[in-house]
DNA sequence: TCGTAGTTACGTACGCCGTACGTAGTGGGG
DNA sequence: CCCCACTACGTACGGCGTACGTAACTACGA
């Protein structure tokens, strides 16, 4: 008989070997590591349990054996790369400067694995790296004078805008993969249909931003870097100087 | 021969008919709503194109006439449902009220029709409604003094928030479709995990939190006007009167 | 010590999926 | 009026997740 009937259970709390039986030829972890790769290279949708078997060099249903449903294996790849975070072994005693540290950690992470905020929509959980994640965001914001509830709402709100944000940079590259064409066509071709209907007099206000958008040539990471800080100073308003709200 | 090559196209540049030939049975519409109906009682994944032909009633790759790939479909998906938003003729005057409303209507969308979150992260672009909804959007925003670039991000934090809220309000649920077992199987499965890992003193900010939160029990509903009317004030802050920061 | 039960490995097969392609029939424009 | 663009749609291909069966292997209880 092969792997046991399915069950209501989470991966998190089955265990990867019981003893008995011929030594495994992978691990888990392996079989993580292979199925990131291949979506880091070629996209989730490039993520079958085929093509990861393919990659470690085994047969398909082998794959099974450690992982009983493609679901948990994409939790296992969030969870995976949510290791990625290096948290320091102490808060700094700033909220506000580790708070804005760890979404930029964040971004990174998702910049290396630009398949992280679609997958993470459907297969987020508390897995241990996201107990991890979350125990340390609590754990800096202690100086922070507020309910719990506020606090889990803070987190919930900056994870939110990293994945918002990422999600909304890496939209068209990751669409054009698997397209029948190319991300250049893709791209010049949703272009040409905005600027047709921008300049069909339609649209006022979108015309009047985009007359005034060239001139002002935006840094990506400086606008993140304020999206932050606002979302920040709304939780706590700074203490005097200047307001981050002008341009 | 049947439909014309796969060149690069946007699905909204596309015209539905040409005159020649005889009449179509149905409207690309009636596709799209068809597929819509489908995602709100089956979730996303139950839409394929045979499934939708079958809603039809027609043969499935007739449905090829109307949307060239599955892909626009989602598209169009999303064009169709972002038409449900009732926009006044004219704005208020009162940018924060009518960002508010605005609000207000995406999270009853996103009620209506779950999937929305998901999809939104791959096939969301420049469509016919949400040009409408980007103008109006400007429109409500002219009493505010700011960069245009500022006001975009105003409204992309408060569309990010929208959707990030909502798709974590309805993770469970919307993961629980397909599963092998039942959706409170699966949720009693993961919330004995969290406990288990909670009460293991791993995590004692978290384990501080846990034992907080049933002492109030809160109502999403506030949650959310709460976190709204936070980044509004983070964009502009009252003019004088009580901070929202407390609770 | 040894049988056996629990495990690993994995081939085969089923029922889905998106969609390329071919064919038949229809009706508007030159 | 007739041609041909168009609609409708059946068939088929290559891929998917995974249920199930079989064979080999090894740690443990008797």
């Amino acid at each position: 008989m092969a792997g046991r009937a399915a069950e209501p259970e989470v991966i998190w709390a089955r265990p990867e070997r019981t003893g008995r039986g011929p030594k495994p030829a992978y691990t888990r972890r392996d079989v993580v590591d292979a199925a990131v790769r291949i979506a880091d290279a070629d996209g989730i949708d490039g993520v079958s349990m085929r093509r990861v078997a393919a990659e470690l060099g085994c047969g398909t249903m082998s794959l099974y054996n450690y992982v009983p449903r493609k679901e948990d294996l994409y939790e296992l790849m969030v969870d995976a790369v949510s290791g990625e975070y290096e948290l320091p072994d102490e808060p700094s005693g700033d909220w506000r400067a580790d708070m804005t540290a760890i979404a930029h950690q964040s971004r990174a992470i998702m910049y290396r694995h630009p398949w992280l905020p679609r997958v993470m929509t459907t297969a987020y959980g508390f897995s241990p790296n996201a107990l991890r994640f979350l125990e340390w965001c609590l754990g800096c914001l202690t100086p922070l004078d507020a309910p719990a509830g506020l606090k889990m709402q803070l987190i919930a709100m900056v994870n939110g805008t990293v994945m918002a944000t990422v999600a909304n940079e890496q939209a068209i590259a990751e669409r054009a993969r698997g397209l029948p064409w190319s991300e250049a066509e893709e791209q010049a071709v949703r272009g040409a249909y905005l600027m047709g209907q921008v300049t069909s007099g339609r649209y006022p206000h979108l015309a009047g931003l985009l007359a005034e958008a060239p001139a002002a040539p935006v840094d990506p990471d400086e606008i993140f870097a304020m999206t932050i800080a606002r979302l920040l100073d709304s939780f706590a308003p700074p203490t005097g100087g200047t307001s981050v709200t002008g341009a």
